[in-house]
DNA sequence: GACCAGATTGTCT
DNA sequence: GACAATCTGGTCA
């Protein structure tokens, strides 16, 4: 059980996504494990934020490894994001869905409804219950407040699909998620 | 249960 | 001014 170290994002993004899974994420009391990811890559993804060019909303993703990148979408949510890449490259991986694990009743407060299933399946989701806004964009997540740990959970089985919500790159497979679980967004497994 | 459109704010062109 | 890595609630079957 320890704080996931710079070493492990600062490797090439679609190992960090794929191994994200299993993992516990923690911001103040509450925490989830995360069951669901996505992975972001530089100027060759033409999905990413990074594909184009530098700006400063997604500069972070330019960043050093191992730093949150929560951005606002849609009008109405929050997206949370690990800045994980090799050095000089720019990457990123979307955590889209978390297993409630500690403080489910705060998540239900936060989110105002009874449904545990539908507490944390989905990037705007989780964000909301486990509290998680805009100031967390561009702190560590190496010096504790909001990190990620290695519980020792190993994950048997695990799939990988087209990402979702997006318009270009959906032929790239860089979703990876749980299979069988049912805190995975979407529908059933 | 499946499908469709609206909500609503920050950021870029 | 247009758009976005989404969610919710409505409608129709």
């Amino acid at each position: 059980m320890c704080v996931l170290p710079y070493e492990f994002y600062n490797r090439d993004t679609r190992i960090v996504g794929r191994e994200l899974l299993g993992k516990l994420l923690v911001n103040e009391s509450t925490a989830g494990i995360i069951v669901e990811t996505e992975s972001y890559m530089g100027e060759n993804d033409p999905a990413s934020h990074a594909a184009r060019k530098k700006t400063p909303r997604n500069s972070v993703m330019f960043g050093s490894s191992g730093v949150s990148y929560v951005y606002f979408i849609y009008g109405n949510h929050y997206c949370f994001n690990v800045v994980a890449h090799k050095d000089n490259i720019a990457g990123a991986v979307l955590i889209r869905a978390v297993e409630p694990s500690l403080n489910t009743g705060l998540m239900i407060k936060r989110r105002k409804i009874n449904d545990i299933k539908n507490l944390t399946n989905g990037p705007g989701k989780l964000t909301q219950a486990l509290g998680i806004n805009k100031k967390h964009n561009g702190i560590t997540l190496l010096k504790g407040g909001l990190y990620i740990k290695d519980t020792g959970l190993k994950v048997k089985n695990t799939a990988k699909s087209s990402r979702i919500g997006i318009k270009e790159g959906t032929e790239l497979l860089y979703r990876y998620y749980i299979k069988g679980n049912p805190f995975v967004s979407g529908k059933k497994s």
